[in-house]
DNA sequence: AGTATTTGATTGGTTACATCA
DNA sequence: GATGATGTAACCAATCAAATA
């Protein structure tokens, strides 16, 4: 007898179910596990009598949902109509000056000019009170070359300018998680439309959406680690349990000798049904003994 | 006020792709 | 046309640090 532990689903990737970009919209964001803990045991988990703990631990391939999203529907529900349709999901959204107007950015007041890139866009003056990074300075980390960054990005402060981290607003957060819903990446014509609706940089389009998956990663790790944890120590209550079993069978079987006379092949398990066979085991020292298997089942295999 | 957490931003590395000699 | 060097852009991991709880 042995103990089978299936991780996944060969057939099915161990993905996060939103990562898979053809899967419909959801209401958040769920963190798929498909880890199935397969036990090769008469009884397996989907049993539950083999697999203490099994039940919250969902140990059958139904996957474990985990909300994700930190944003509630109410947030949404509060969502201006412009703000949930997507840039690139629909080309007749309201006209992006009346967003900028009512979210207006707390990194900078856009003039109507500025757009188009990290570099072309973002040039009017930090004005607002809680002002990022000086515009004057010319970032133009969206457009990086092969020093990486330019020197005006690294010196800041150096300028007397002490850079102030900006807070997104919520709408404009909410907007984000909605589009990253959509796409976990964007191309640049979904970044620069993104960014115009928001009033944002697209350099800080493109870092939200680079840490917004850098921390649905780091989480779904943290999940599957627990997740695992818990597998193992499921298994190992397990294997203590068959290991004591098995102590158990051997001080019976010292304890009666008329079934050490019988053959050690007496006792056989159906490969496919995992039903315990037993032979003629009188006959059996003295025939022959037949095959056990294959037999046939009801099914037919 | 001090601490922990969250989150916007930076840095350095890797990879893919385009261009050019 | 094939090949290597170079530049560019996108992404990621690690990290920092400001804002917030």
């Amino acid at each position: 007898m042995e103990l089978a532990l299936t991780l996944g689903d060969a057939s099915r990737p161990f993905t996060a179910s939103f990562l898979d970009k053809d899967a419909p919209s959801r209401a958040n964001i769920g963190v798929e596990l498909p880890v199935g803990l397969g036990l090769g045991l008469a009884g397996d988990c989907r049993g539950g009598d083999v697999c203490p703990g099994a039940p919250p631990l969902a140990l059958s391939s139904a996957p474990l949902q985990l909300d994700l999203l930190s944003f509630s529907p109410a947030v949404v529900s509060n969502t201006p109509q412009q703000f949930r349709s997507l840039p690139w999901l629909t080309e007749t959204r309201s006209d992006p000056a009346s967003v900028s107007a009512r979210f207006l950015d707390v990194n900078r007041l856009p003039s109507a000019a500025e757009e188009v890139d990290d570099c072309g866009g973002a040039q009017s003056s930090p004005n607002s009170a809680v002002s990022s990074f000086p515009m004057e300075l010319g970032l133009c980390s969206g457009s990086r070359t092969s020093s990486k960054r330019s020197d005006a990005e690294a010196d800041d402060d150096e300028n007397g300018m002490a850079r102030k981290k900006l807070r997104l607003s919520k709408e404009q957060s909410a907007f984000l998680e909605e589009s990253f819903k959509e796409h976990n990446t964007l191309n640049p014509k979904q970044k620069l439309a993104l960014a115009k609706q928001l009033n944002l940089r697209p350099r800080q389009v493109e870092v939200w959406f680079q840490n917004r998956r850098a921390r649905t990663k780091l989480k779904k790790t943290e999940i599957d680690c627990e997740y695992l944890k818990r597998c193992c120590k499921t298994l190992t209550e397990e294997n203590r349990r068959l290991q004591k079993e098995l102590l158990e069978l051997r001080s019976l079987k010292t304890s009666q000798p008329f079934y050490t006379q019988l053959p050690a092949t007496t006792l056989t398990m159906c490969p496919s049904c995992e039903r315990i066979a037993t032979c003629a085991a009188s006959t059996a020292a003295l025939k022959p003994r037949p095959l056990p298997f294959p037999h046939t089942h009801k099914d037919g295999s």
